[in-house]
DNA sequence: AATTAAATGAAAATTATTTTTATTTATACG
DNA sequence: CGTATAAATAAAAATAATTTTCATTTAATT
């Protein structure tokens, strides 16, 4: 993710094109890892000239409100944030527990008919969470040697 | 969910039955809703004889972890929990976001090969959020007249 | 360049959640 | 049944994530 990816998201959501939300997006879209509100403030407030950790919180709320990013659950009661490199076509994740890298799931992993079940029986369907979590392919091999942090 | 069913539970956990552990369990187990930790404390402090709001928290976190409860994610960075009077099979949710009910998705609304894939590319599943949410039909229905708080 | 609604900073406040430590209790066992 | 003991709980205090407020700045429009 660069700048003139992001100014091109931002224009379509009609949001105003600060560096501020420049960087927070970069940041989130340099590497298929979930982090929370304070790790991207932490890597991004000596850059620019600055930025608060509420404008941290409020961007990154914006962005996941507006579809931009994904919120990670895990059970650790906090709010964690994803930035897919992949904003075509809807999906969902793989997220690995021992080094926080997120993998794309090819098609929404949703069964076929779930969402027609719901609306069959009346009710309306306004969104969906859909997330598996696991080790990962280089974490979960003993001899990996590769860039896996083991957190 | 009665206090019959709530010692079964808590000795196939091989946790010790106590009478905060039953009040949290019939609190959640009474009616199809997903409750906050403060709104469960709420509900029976008065009940037993008093009970503390940390305990609440415990309990409720013991129960997420042994799958006994289903932890409801929503936006606003709290945690809520549901007890589902069917403990039998494995399968997921569809939350009202109007009236907190939750309702049985018959089985694991999961698509076919959506684990294997990731085994398959060397990955290891270790567990699944699967969570619909929207607008139930009592509460879409424009004279449904029944039960259905506004919130 | 001027205008203005939106965005941001800084400090303070809020609130959900956790920790600590002393006390109580469920359960196993003689 | 008493007793022992590990586990559970209370109460108060602490923590840490997140939000609010309000004054100031800035992006976009004219
Ligand atoms: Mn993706
Ligand atoms: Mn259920
Ligand atoms: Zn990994
Ligand atoms: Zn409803």
């Amino acid at each position: 993710m660069n700048r003139e990816q992001g100014r091109d998201i931002l224009k379509r959501l009609n949001m105003k094109v600060t560096p501020k939300r420049l960087e927070v997006m970069c940041c989130l879209g340099s590497e298929p890892l979930y982090l929370s509100a304070d790790e991207v403030w932490h890597r991004i407030k000596d850059r620019v000239d600055s930025i608060g950790l509420p404008t941290v919180y409020r961007i990154l709320d914006e962005l996941a409100e507006a579809g931009v990013i994904t919120r990670i659950f895990l059970a650790d009661r906090k709010q964690y944030y994803f930035l897919c490199a992949n904003q075509d076509h809807h999906h969902h994740h793989f997220v690995c527990e021992s080094c926080r890298r997120v993998e794309d799931l090819g098609q929404c992993a949703l069964g076929e008919g779930t969402l027609d079940a719901v609306q069959r029986s009346g009710g309306r369907v306004t969104s969906h969470i859909l997330q598996i979590n696991g080790v990962c392919a280089t974490c979960s091999t003993p001899r990996g040697g590769a860039a896996c942090r083991t957190k």
